[in-house]
DNA sequence: TCAATTTGCTTAGTAAAGCTAATAATTTTT
DNA sequence: AAAAATTATTAGCTTTACTAAGCAAATTGA
């Protein structure tokens, strides 16, 4: 196996992983991982409003709104109308969500953070430079490919022979 | 920031990436991600099962088999009851579904092999020993959660029977 | 100034994806 | 043979996500 598959092979382990154990960290506290997600992120931002959640989480805004009106139902976070815009609402933690938020120390996270940092300051910084340069290689691309994504762009033979098969369905 | 916050900030942008191109690509073939996923798996996976997919896609059965009816509504999959046991449904792709499949061509994935691909040797090497160094990190613990299958631990050659058994099953 | 446009959030409606629990059809075990 | 386990499915529900439409506030421009 080159090394190209290989460093992909071990980023889906890693995305893997990380997507499973999200699950279960938020379950034990009673969230969804999407919820805890947004909780902290919303903690994180300052004056954090729908708008600037979505763009972070990468949803639509109707999806943080949903999300929020979870939240604010158990009351976790409080929507305050901005003074400066007043289309704007500000989203704020209640103690309540604070408490929530640490409740749920992630425990991959702080044993990932245990395991790193145990390790020898070169090598450290080995990883960072290295997990920063990819991202780097994955962000640069994203940019130039995602505008022109369409469909038969490369496809040229394969034309789609349609079985005959079962024609009423939605997709 | 320190190292920890900053190579765990990377590997979310990494993943974050990765989780929106994914969509996109999808899209593109007129599937939704998570479809392509396993039709990717089902074709890469000797006597596929509802079951061994569940396993190696960390849902469970009943996910799958929804996810299949709609792979099967689309005449990507077929089912073919396996003549070992009766119980089991071996997953076959068709040839439209292999069409399909080599449609989407992860654009991503193939600008990110382009872009590895040109770095010079040792940075590869390093690359890819430090995605393992990380990957390692974290499924040390995960074990400790939730134990799971290695991928494609190919089962001997023990059936080479490819059912044609049976063609007889709507839906 | 005031109409037109843009922006921010919400609502409504829909679909995908995930779960559990129950069921049926097979093994497998006792 | 009876009991238990396994495999796939079904049914019913929740969560996440989208688009389209709408309202309210801010901005633009003539």
């Amino acid at each position: 196996m080159d090394r190209t598959n290989a460093t992909l092979t071990a980023l889906r382990r890693i995305l893997r992983v990380t997507e499973l154990h999200g699950k279960d960290v938020a379950r034990s506290v009673g969230l969804t991982s999407v919820q805890l997600r947004l909780l902290k992120l919303a903690h994180e931002t300052k004056d954090a409003t729908a708008k600037s959640l979505a763009v972070k989480l990468g949803v639509s805004q109707a999806t943080v709104t949903a999300l929020l009106d979870k939240l604010a139902a158990r009351c976790m976070i409080e929507r305050h109308i901005s003074c400066v815009d007043r289309r704007q609402k500000i989203i704020c933690l209640t103690d309540f969500g604070i408490a929530a938020l640490n409740d749920a120390p992630d425990p991959m996270q702080r044993n990932f953070a245990h395991r790193f940092g145990a390790l020898e300051e070169w090598e450290q910084s080995m990883l960072l430079a290295a997990v920063e340069r990819i991202a780097s290689l994955l962000d640069a691309e994203s940019l130039r490919v995602a505008p022109f994504l369409t469909v038969g762009e490369i496809a040229g033979e394969c034309q789609p022979i349609t079985p005959d098969c079962d024609e009423s369905q939605d997709q």
